[in-house]
DNA sequence: GAGACTTTGTATCTTCTATTCCAAAACACG
DNA sequence: CGTGTTTTGGAATAGAAGATACAAAGTCTC
């Protein structure tokens, strides 16, 4: 039973500051492998006695057997490599799923181009150009999450959605030098394409995010990223996706990074008075 | 300067003993890392005094400098794989995004309780049940996209969100049995937190998805799972979330083969009729 | 708002462990 | 074989670190 687990069991009956010690804890084991109670008990902001009980409540004999255990699994990590080459035949859902994403994530951000991509950062940081973001109903929550995260870093950001109508009336919005990014997959959606056709006609740059060199997405595109998408579900994998919008907003907040700071910390101000912060 | 260089430059002033104790560190450094004077003498076959000399003979400040020394070297090679990212020389964004992303994937799958998940896919593919889906704003992509494939997968399956008073509404038709799948992170959203409660308070099974194991969300509920959220923009990454939510779709997906592709044949006739059909 | 209960940290005690001392053993050399 | 030197480990010591007792602070309940 590992530590981890007995902290997953007792979680409810853990007072404030032992949770305080569980999160030390768990986020950085070595420091109770190597460390002492002093240590920890500083690092969680709390006493001596509340890291002994922690470890008393977790059903360990004291600090030290706490600590023997954290010891061990640790251990077990630092063991020769070869002890730890023992990988199994990713047989069920879970395994295959991990080799799957990480296939995902690996091959969509290792296939950018590299030139593409610096030019499309370049122009979404371009403050003076709106930026408009699509997406067909399958990648619609990483257009929604890119959307979000864009409009924190800069202004002039909008999402088009929504009925034909809504949609027709926003596209005629769009104008020459504008920035349309585009988010679309197998099974290509009508009205995507025909936004993308519509802008493309008045002179917007369009990048295209989809699943082929040459779907129809792409060909109709100035600048088009690749997303890899295998899964073991019966649907598509956005998981490739989210990492290219993600590397896109931590392109664009580095480029912006001034400017995009103190639009943050307004926002930031504005989610501080409008939640219950959390514990910390 | 590393403990083996220091052995290597006083490996000819060694004496006898000493030179076991030097066999013992070398071979196994753990015992340095975790244990005491008494135990690596008796592996080196010798007394404790030699121990501290060997010690004192390389170099360090007695036995606790010589041990300070390899926890350090053992610590970097245990470093979390989240602050091994900081660590790294910042090369270009894209490759620091690959770094990330692949390390929220493989932990955030990997660090996943089996048997919570079996037990929530179990849950997720009871029919009888129905499902409810609530995620912070941050989140809130994920949550749709986990929406809309069980909802492929599965009747019954609703995502919460809207105003306070849709909110309200939706909250109070959460029966006893049924399941809902919170999804939030830092910056914990109150409604969500609330939300949760009330559902808990009608007996239904809180599935959790966030950030920390004892996040204000997790200890709430009944099953929770940890993502690992690193990123190198400003925001967190929601990669990991996504690889689980879609880790669950396959599970549910595969649990409930038969139905669930009838399911799903009626639902693509109905996009085929919807859309123009892609080139292939 | 009073009282009971829980939680928390300070101060103290106890245990464990590194260190040091020193005498015995091993060794080298004449 | 004896003497001087080096090496070694048992026993004593000093110091650090974990455990504990207890009182103060906080929380909950009626």
């Amino acid at each position: 039973m590992s530590v981890l687990d007995r902290v997953r069991d007792s979680s409810t009956k853990l007072t404030g500051s032992e949770r305080k010690v569980a999160d030390v804890v768990i986020a950085d084991p070595r420091v109770v492998a190597f460390g002492t109670v002093a240590e920890v008990a500083k690092l969680a902001q709390t006493s001596g006695p509340s890291v002994v009980r922690f470890a008393a409540k977790l059903g360990f004999d004291g600090f030290v057997g706490l600590q023997a255990a954290v010891q061990s699994e640790l251990a077990s990590r630092l063991a020769p490599a070869v002890e730890r080459i023992r990988e199994r035949p990713s047989t069920d859902v879970l395994s295959r799923a991990i080799d799957a994403e990480l296939v995902n994530v690996r091959t969509t951000l290792a296939d950018i181009d590299r030139d593409a991509f610096m030019v499309a950062v370049e122009r979404l940081a371009d403050r003076r150009h709106a930026v408009w973001i699509l997406a067909g109903e399958m990648s619609d929550g990483v257009g929604r999450m890119l959307t979000m995260q864009l409009d924190a870093l800069r202004e002039g950001v909008r999402r088009i959605s929504g009925t034909p109508l809504a949609v027709a009336r926003n596209v005629a919005e769009i104008q020459a030098g504008d920035t349309v990014i585009a988010i679309d997959f197998r099974r290509y959606e009508q009205w995507v394409l025909e936004a993308v056709a519509t802008a493309a006609g008045h002179d917007a740059v369009v990048i295209a995010i989809t699943d082929r060199l040459l779907s129809p997405l792409a060909t109709t595109s100035a600048h088009s990223f690749v997303v890899t998408a295998a899964s073991v579900s019966p649907f598509d994998s956005h998981v490739g996706t989210l990492a290219l919008a993600n590397a896109f907003v931590a392109a664009v907040a580095s480029r912006l990074r001034r400017s995009a700071m103190s639009r943050l910390d307004v926002i930031e101000a504005a989610w501080a008075s409008a939640l219950t912060p959390g514990e910390d």
